[in-house]
DNA sequence: TCTCTTATTGTACATTGTACAGTAATTGTG
DNA sequence: CACAATTACTGTACAATGTACAATAAGAGA
């Protein structure tokens, strides 16, 4: 985050980016570390910036993502916006935020975005003090994360499940570009909760007209190998 | 809207109020004028306020319909944030922004709610300055609104469509106390654009727990009356 | 060749959605 | 008071969709 460059620090955007790695749903996160005098401390945050002064709130949420990961063109969609007067009155993360922009904090308004992230994308790590990982859903609630990131990644999980049921399209975002029947349906039984029935699922997907079959099979698998197909718009 | 408060001129609230009048869907429009030296004009804008320094958002949404009408326990959701940097550029804005608040405006970040009144509730307008009327949903695209107002509209319509198709129950957010399945077919149909077949929706709402039958019928209809129904959670 | 693992496929039934029209109740009018 | 006008109210047949359920096929590895 330059510092050179004009923000707004009243309006934030924060990102639940989400990856799906064959068994499981992923959220990133950030490491956090300040070395401070009393203060030190170790603990994890979404990837997130105030914005820029003449910049739309999508366009922080893609500038935040791409200064993260180096990707671009990742499916993001606002959900909710965070404005609770006392989310950012933790010392910690008051600290932390005028440590990082240099600019005096006061209350703070953060709007939130879901990103989706085929995990087979390879991601640059440029962010110096700042290191990424991901981590399981179920395991995130356990653990007390920055402002009220544990909050808005409540909020977006139950977003993202509403969505996906209205837009399965957006399946595609997470799976490979090429991927099997069994991980489409592995990926659609975790977001929505349920043990789907491998021939009712099958029946399902192939009325899909954007999902084709490919004259391709998975590859290195112990046993019988998967057909392959891809999605089509 | 006392000046004496304490504001936070980057963030406000704005509000899509939707009302049912039996046929139409309305939503709730205030009159703003201007009389300055140069300008000189007339037009409208949602309900809505810039958000007070230790105000949590969804308060600011709840005191704004509040000073509007009087009304307290109104249906709020809060939908989505708009935050294009020239959405209060112009000029007529800004103008009635700093008459209206005496303070310095810049960029403002705006979280838009949609609400649910009930259209007989009976409304207290308050607000000195200012009148608020209802309009056909339909009608509003053709007029020219203050900021972005014409897109928040557009995007809460959106919005409340994929929500009452959710959530039924909020159907009855829009209806009178008492009111008649024909009432709720038209507001169904109003919303969902469709034309419902009077037999297949009498099956369907037979079918919801919440709704009960009462003993009353409606009064002052040239025709045979229909029977009143009550929601009850 | 045999075992192990996962892939692939169909049928019967239940539930839900949709098309469709005639009779009942009440008001107002001549 | 008979009649017209208006809206309320109700059921059946068919289509589409969702759900329960298990045996065989293919390939890897020993």
């Amino acid at each position: 985050m330059p510092i050179t460059a004009n923000y707004n620090p009243h309006i934030s955007v924060d990102c639940v980016v989400f990856g799906f790695d064959g068994e499981k749903l992923k959220v990133m996160l950030i490491e956090r570390t300040i070395d401070d005098q009393n203060e030190h401390y170790n603990d994890k945050k979404l990837p997130g910036s105030i914005i820029l002064n003449d910049e739309d709130l999508d366009d922080a949420a893609s500038r935040v993502l791409n200064e993260l990961t180096g990707l671009k063109n990742i499916y993001l969609s606002q959900f909710k916006s965070f404005g609770n007067p006392s989310r950012s009155n933790n010392p910690r993360d008051i600290l932390w935020l005028e440590r990082t922009t240099q600019l005096k904090i006061g209350r703070i308004v953060t709007i939130a975005y879901v990103a989706f992230i085929k995990i087979d994308r390879k991601i640059v790590f440029n962010a110096k003090d700042s290191s990424a990982s991901w981590y399981d859903v179920n395991e995130i609630s356990s653990q007390s994360l920055a402002f009220d990131h544990n909050l808005i990644i409540k909020e977006g999980l139950d977003y993202v499940r509403r969505k996906l049921d209205l837009e399965p399209n957006l399946f595609f975002e997470l799976l490979p570009k090429k991927f099997t029947i069994s991980q489409l349906r592995i990926l659609h039984d975790v977001v929505h909760q349920v043990k789907s029935d491998v021939r009712n699922f099958q029946k399902k997907v192939a009325q899909m007209p954007y999902l084709v079959m490919l004259d391709e099979v998975e590859e290195g698998v112990p046993h019988r190998a998967a057909r392959l197909y891809k999605y089509k718009k």
